[in-house]
DNA sequence: CGTCGTCAAGGACGC
DNA sequence: GCGTCCTTGACGACG
């Protein structure tokens, strides 16, 4: 789609069913646990570890299955019923040379397993895009049903019974389109045939924002007895040639799109996200935007799932919103003062006299990051640094004389200080010397610099890396985009 | 020590 | 037809 007819577009203005209140159950999906998921290596670093590569990558996997049930007890804490497993919970498994079972995991994925039993959670996975069953090339084809198998083990390692294990789906793209839709899809159809009876049990299609529709997977999952979760916003990219973005060409369809569940008994499952603010073409819409200002329709019989940048705030944001859930469910957060974090004692030496600043404070292991008893675990969009401080970055001392000399610095380089600078609010006299970097490079127009990998956007100076907490990504999760 | 590019994997798309 | 994006943490190389 050119700009031009991006910004030809009709308003997505066109469904009578946005927004509606929703009454459902909270299943929803917060994909950026408390604890770190999905810990990972390469297969350089398999290797340099030598005889003990493999049990380097093992212990990886234990921390992140162990990780997994904490998440489990935050997200109930905090009334959150849905989760999708990252499919890094362990790193290579699925790799042909270096693949492994999972079977030294069983502990702690059945622990996993006995939390959401305990609790009615739903567990989920979605491998990832280089899963292709309707690939003609046969390695692809073969890796992807090693993965497959590898996310049905894992699944079925959590040992959860009935309608829990019938509802822990794995979440498939169909993928790429090789020589035309037909020839895939034929492909597709004698790949699927050929997985085993619990791959097949647990498998699910999803409309895709590059090439695949609803009206395309319908036929095929209704063929082949495949589930179908509706994303309502790659919906809205890649909609059908004949009706226009929003969901009225979609209401037909609820009703055959639910069967495909409801034949299985497995509970239905949706999918729903916005495009950034501002995002005009395709390419920009497809990146998820940080929070969910509505709900879709969607009625109590199904799980609803947010794919959000901000994963759980965004879901905060919606119980916040309609009202979902028990009042007081998590707290206005008060900048920087919490009670569920470690804290050292602070003391500072003065000519010789002591002064505490801050006493230690000791939080039990299980209760770190769980939000205390305030239950201060939500912040406002943008707000990210009201949980905690960002990290002060020293303006470095270095001799600035030197960069006024001659020699011109390589001009990204000052703009990033100057940024960093600012963000902090350097009070040295280093500031004087940025400002003046700063006049230069606006006046001088800096090109970006952008060459191979994008610098990373925003985040040198509003990351926060909290443990537990861990914010920088966008989607999806895996816990998750 | 901070920054950048690369890494297991497939495919589509913009220019 | 080549570079970039999707997604994201780990890590090595380099300045």
């Amino acid at each position: 789609m050119t700009l031009g007819e991006a910004l030809d577009r009709p308003l997505a203005i066109n469904s009578d069913c946005v927004p509606i209140p929703w009454k459902g159950r909270a299943y929803l999906r917060s994909s950026n646990p408390p604890v770190f998921c999905s810990g990972t290596c390469r297969i350089d670093t398999v290797l340099k570890h030598g005889s003990s590569g493999q049990s380097h990558v093992e212990s990886l996997g234990l921390a992140n299955a162990w990780d997994l049930c904490k998440l489990i007890k935050w997200n109930e804490k905090y009334d959150i019923k849905f989760l999708r497993i990252s499919s890094e919970m362990f790193p290579l498994a699925s790799h042909a040379k270096y693949g492994y079972s999972l079977d030294f995991a069983k502990e702690p994925l059945a622990e996993a397993g006995r939390l959401a039993m305990e609790y009615g959670h739903r567990l989920t996975t979605h491998p990832g895009q280089f899963t292709q069953l309707g690939s003609p090339r046969k390695e692809v084809v073969e890796a992807s049903v090693r993965d497959l198998d590898y996310h049905s083990q894992l699944l079925g390692l959590l040992g959860v019974k009935d309608q829990t294990d019938r509802d822990a789906v794995m979440i498939l793209h169909m993928g790429g389109v090789f020589e035309g839709k037909e020839e895939t899809l034929a492909r597709f159809r004698k790949n699927y045939v050929k997985l085993s009876d619990d791959v097949k049990a647990r498998l699910v299609l999803e409309n895709d924002d590059v090439a695949w529709t609803v009206h395309d997977l319908l036929p095929i999952c209704q063929e082949l007895d495949i589930p179908l979760v509706l994303d309502y916003h790659h919906h809205n990219i890649r909609h059908s040639s004949t009706v226009r973005e929003g969901n009225m060409d979609l209401l037909p369809l609820f009703p055959v799109i639910k069967e495909t569940w409801t034949r299985k008994r497995i509970t239905q499952k949706q999918h729903y996200s916005e495009p950034c603010e501002g995002a005009i073409t395709d390419r920009d819409r497809r990146k998820h935007s940080p929070r969910a200002s509505v709900l879709p329709p969607c009625d109590d019989t199904m799980g609803l799932m947010i794919e959000a940048k901000d994963k759980e705030q965004a879901v905060f944001e919606l119980y916040r919103k309609y009202g979902i859930g028990p009042k007081d469910l998590f707290n206005e957060v008060i900048p920087h003062q919490r009670s569920d974090e470690c804290k050292p004692k602070v003391v500072k030496k003065k000519k010789g006299v002591e002064e505490v600043i801050s006493e230690q404070m000791i939080v039990p292991k299980e209760e770190v990051r769980m939000g205390g008893p305030e239950r201060r675990v939500y912040w406002p969009q943008g707000k990210e640094d009201w949980l905690s401080p960002p990290k002060r970055i020293r303006p470095k001392r270095r001799s600035w004389k030197k960069t006024r000399k001659p020699v011109v610095k390589e001009e990204s380089e000052v703009v990033k200080k100057e940024v960093k600078a600012v963000a902090v609010e350097s009070k040295t006299k280093i500031k004087a010397k940025d400002n003046v970097a700063k006049k230069e490079v606006t006046t001088a127009q800096v090109p970006p610099t952008k060459k191979k990998g994008k610098l990373p956007k925003e985040e040198a100076v509003t990351e926060t890396k909290v443990e537990g907490v861990r914010r920088s990504s966008r989607r999806r999760v895996a816990i998750v985009r």
